[in-house]
DNA sequence: TTCGCTCCTTGATCTGGATCAATGAGATAC
DNA sequence: GTATCTCATTGATCCAGATCAAGGAGCGAA
């Protein structure tokens, strides 16, 4: 854990307004840590008081513990992401690495009280939360009430919108994620989730190319798998 | 639909800072609407853009819904509650009155832009989110990995905190959602919600008046039951 | 290239909660 | 009070997905 210029610098220009004061750029230094993660290793952060993490480059998901060893995974978080860890309470959290990470993190109380005084911190900071609220939203119908096809349907589409890349009417992922990780996070076993992907391939809506690769052959027909009610057009 | 000076008064004193300037409570007045909901009845308000409400008085539910007409209820919301109705997406939202309520609404843009020279506003807004999400992400754990056991007890314990009536060791509740709003909320039929009340009623964990009427009597024990992972002493 | 390990897939069986089907008990109206 | 209607409880059966149990495929190391 040491002071790294080039993910501050990152922070800076992906989280801070374009004309902050230098002053106020070294108030949050100070304020920061930056920490680099290997694959599978998790952060340690105080078990009492909030955190502020940013991804400057990497993959993490956010793991909650039940009794009894049972993981869920609340969220997963791409390159440019700001997340928020709670402090523990009726449950404990952890975040974890997917794939090599660079993140900065910041003790919440501290954080917000030097963005006191910038307006667009505070606005930028609600904004984020609130699209991390609005997906623990659509998650929460997802686990609530959805098939199993339903939702690797669901998390298949959620995944294209956020690290996809459009090759025509074709949508490729690289899914960081195992196929542990995708089932702990959509409340499924391994088995279910590997049978949903088998589905899938065998009506023709995606191609697999190894563990990580997956391409959407039909999103229009995963819309109508995933049970919204709007189909994208 | 009209603007009550009770209902904004509420508002100013809960959510507004102390000494906000007159010219100040002027603009939010404008942009605020008063709504009284009777008992079932749900908020209208755009689908294309976020909607800001503050629950002065009163009980609500904020419900998904996916294809089918299936349901789920994202929240519960109390008397005092500030809460964003996001524009729909892939599902539609509403918010239904559980009982009767006054609320006042505000278009969510405009409303940030009112309170971008306010931070303490932004930040009220911001700790109210956090909240939200940490709420959200409680009940994501709760529907992907628990038992009906285990999401009952943790229903009553999260009720307790919210509007429990503490009266020695024992807590006291007034349920002001149906059977079908908790299994609706905890992805369960009404059944099996029922058969787990008669379960905790069995085991002595809890007592039952009429219909909404509801005794924590061993917070301890229905900590366990829920799974969680620190029981309170 | 081959080894070895972990992750993924596929198949057989089991089970918790859903579904189907009556009763029972609170609330509201009269 | 009592009629009525909705909501809640209880019981019987069913099924989607969990669990148990082998294989198979990808991927890194040597």
């Amino acid at each position: 854990m040491h002071t790294c210029t080039d993910a501050f610098d990152c922070f800076v220009s992906r989280v801070l307004p374009k004309r902050t004061g230098p002053e106020t750029v070294r108030l949050f230094r100070t304020l920061g840590s930056h920490v680099h993660l290997k694959p599978d290793r998790q952060l340690h952060y105080p078990d009492d008081e909030p955190t502020l993490v940013f991804l400057c480059d990497g993959a993490t998901k956010l793991v909650a513990h039940a009794s009894d060893h049972r993981e869920q995974v609340l969220a997963f978080h791409f390159t440019g992401d700001l997340l928020t860890l709670p402090a523990h309470g009726a449950h404990s959290y952890t975040l974890e690495a997917l794939v090599e990470c660079d993140l900065m993190t910041f003790p919440y109380a501290q954080f917000l009280q030097a963005a006191e005084k910038h307006q667009q911190v505070l606005t930028q900071l609600l904004e984020r939360s609130t699209v991390s609220l609005q997906r623990s939203r659509e998650k929460t119908l997802t686990l609530g009430r959805k098939s199993a096809l339903e939702r690797v349907s669901s998390f298949l589409l959620s995944m294209a919108e956020r690290i996809g890349r459009g090759e025509g009417s074709e949508v490729k992922l690289d899914l960081p994620m195992s196929r542990r990780d995708i089932a702990d996070s959509l409340g499924l076993t391994i088995e279910t989730v590997s049978r949903q992907f088998t589905l899938l391939r065998d009506q023709g809506l995606i191609r697999t190319q190894g563990r990580s690769g997956v391409t959407l052959l039909r999103v229009d027909e995963l819309d109508r798998r995933a049970g919204h009610l709007r189909v994208a057009a």
